[in-house]
DNA sequence: GCTTACCACGATG
DNA sequence: CATCGTGGTAAGC
């Protein structure tokens, strides 16, 4: 049975909560205002109640985590716990790492690159169990709106003032509440 | 197992 | 603006 640890930290006003799984990958990420909420969405997927404990893995994790709020560059050296997504949602993941940073795409460029629907894209995004790590802000609908985002597992009607404040860190243009189609990036072909 | 309903979407008119 | 197509999930039988 994998055993879980979770660790907590305060930033800018937000709170940022890691979940540690075994030999220290990270099994999820999310951030709140609410650190209820925040909680409670981080254990939502495992059986026990995780114990509160930090260490240098997830102190590493929490200031990366906490730079790539800020739009900062970081040195992406993570390993995330991939056992318990599908391959389908793996697949989505290893596009949306991709986008570089101060760049979006969109749900249908990424259905287009794996030859599926951009429904489908949507719901798999929707599902990342690694916001900011697995940059899931950078995807946007296709007419370059900000369009949603969840905030701690569940949509809100401040979801997209969020995700429109990341992009702005990572310096995407947006003007008028519309990105400005300089900043799409596409997969590449191969 | 299969069926249904649900979606952080897209294309068309 | 409306409407339909769409594909992966999860919950319901």
């Amino acid at each position: 049975m994998e055993k879980f640890t979770l660790a907590i930290k305060r930033h800018r006003g937000t709170w940022f909560g890691v979940l540690m799984g075994d030999q220290n990958g990270l099994f999820a990420s999310s951030f709140s205002s609410k650190k209820t909420k925040l909680e409670k969405h981080l254990v939502c997927d495992v059986p026990q109640v995780p114990s509160h404990e930090s260490t240098r893995a997830s102190d590493l994790a929490l200031s990366d985590m906490m730079a790539l709020y800020d739009g900062k560059r970081t040195t992406n050296t993570i390993r995330l716990s991939l056992q318990d997504v599908s391959t389908f949602q793996r697949n989505v993941c290893r596009l949306m790492k991709e986008i570089p940073r101060g760049r979006v795409t969109t749900y249908g460029a990424i259905a287009k690159k794996i030859e599926t629907g951009p429904r489908a894209v949507g719901t798999a995004v929707a599902r990342n169990p690694w916001p900011l790590f697995v940059p899931c802000h950078r995807v946007v609908p296709s007419n370059l709106e900000i369009g949603n985002y969840s905030i701690s597992g569940g949509l809100s009607d401040y979801g997209c003032e969020v995700k429109r404040d990341l992009l702005t860190r990572e310096h995407v243009p947006i003007v008028d509440d519309r990105i400005r189609s300089e900043a799409v990036w596409l997969p590449s072909e191969a």
